[in-house]
DNA sequence: AATGGTTCCTGGACGC
DNA sequence: TGCGTCCAGGAACCAT
């Protein structure tokens, strides 16, 4: 399930490994991660062929490959069983789930696996990010279709007062707004209720209960558990997640209460509780969190 | 306008 | 051991 740190780890692997090389040959199916793009997978191979990868970046969950002579960037999301692969040598074999393969011109490959085809493989036109960043040291562009997309909480651009007076009357669920995109990028399920233990919030309760100085706290709980995951690579539950290279990460040790239903809580030791918010598992302490 | 529900998909966990 | 069944998840889209 990559998050932010998880996608995170991936551009950082794929920005040391690919950046300034040719792509000399790609290969793509009709998979439906190409659904964005009106001519399926052509328009992305149109962009990538020939041209060289001029780095990686990331708003989010999403990442997007930088090439020479064009605006256009191939915007990548993994969904929830998304890799990009990265072989110091040529796949000569095809391989299951693998929808889109480039070679680079030192003999190296790319692969963009995704069984479950949650993702997305999309052309986009990189426009002026709103807002900037601040302090605004360098204008941040972004791709048009992530637009909508909210800044992450890693970003320089987060504010919470900018979204606060538009927040705090929502009737919403705290959860759901944490997993809102477009309010604040890059938290998923796990992150959320990690977030939210730390914060001693219950994931139920609605927006509008709580006061900014807590929402600030939460937001800030979700980049500290954030930074802390990235640091250890991310979190692998099974072969879903691993980075560019295929390794996996080592955060799900340091869990405190997602994927513990029955297990004791770390603060109180009493027994952490597990319930439904939005079609969403919400693990939980009900006696840390109010 | 704002919010909640539905949908896509398949590997892995589980029960018999 | 092997089969069937069910569930997890992100975000676009639809319904209310």
């Amino acid at each position: 399930m990559p998050e932010l740190p998880e996608v995170e780890t991936i551009r950082q692997g794929l920005e040391a490994h690919t950046t300034g090389k040719e792509v000399i040959s790609a290969n793509a199916d009709d998979s439906r991660l190409f659904r964005n793009n009106s001519s399926g997978s052509e328009a992305v191979l149109n962009l990538v062929s020939n041209r060289t990868i001029t780095g990686w970046e990331r708003r989010g969950k999403f990442m997007w490959m930088g090439l020479s002579d064009t605006d256009e960037v191939l915007v990548t999301h993994l969904g929830m069983s998304g890799q990009v692969l990265y072989d110091s040598h040529e796949k000569a074999s095809p391989q299951k789930h693998v929808h889109l393969q480039l070679t680079l011109a030192d003999g190296s490959s790319l692969r963009f696996k995704d069984p479950r085809t949650f993702g997305h493989l999309t052309v986009s036109k990189l426009i002026q990010a709103q807002p900037q960043p601040q302090p605004r040291t360098q204008r941040r562009l972004i791709p048009e279709i992530l637009a909508h997309i909210g800044p992450d909480p890693l970003e320089g651009a987060w504010d919470s007062n900018v979204s606060w007076e538009k927040l705090r009357s929502s009737t919403r669920k705290v959860k759901m707004v944490l997993l809102d995109q477009q309010v604040v990028s890059g938290i998923g399920n796990i992150y959320a209720d990690e977030a939210l233990f730390r914060s001693g919030i219950h994931g139920l309760r609605e927006l509008r209960s709580l006061e900014l100085a807590q929402w600030e706290t939460l937001i800030g709980n979700a980049a500290a558990v954030m930074r802390e995951a990235l640091a250890q690579g991310g979190t692998s539950f099974d072969a879903q997640y691993v980075d560019a290279e295929g390794n996996p990460g080592y955060f799900a040790r340091s869990l405190d209460v997602y994927g513990r239903k029955g297990q004791p809580c770390v603060k109180c030791a009493g027994m952490l509780s597990r319930v439904v918010i939005g079609g969403r598992s919400h693990f939980y302490c009900s006696t840390c969190q109010r």
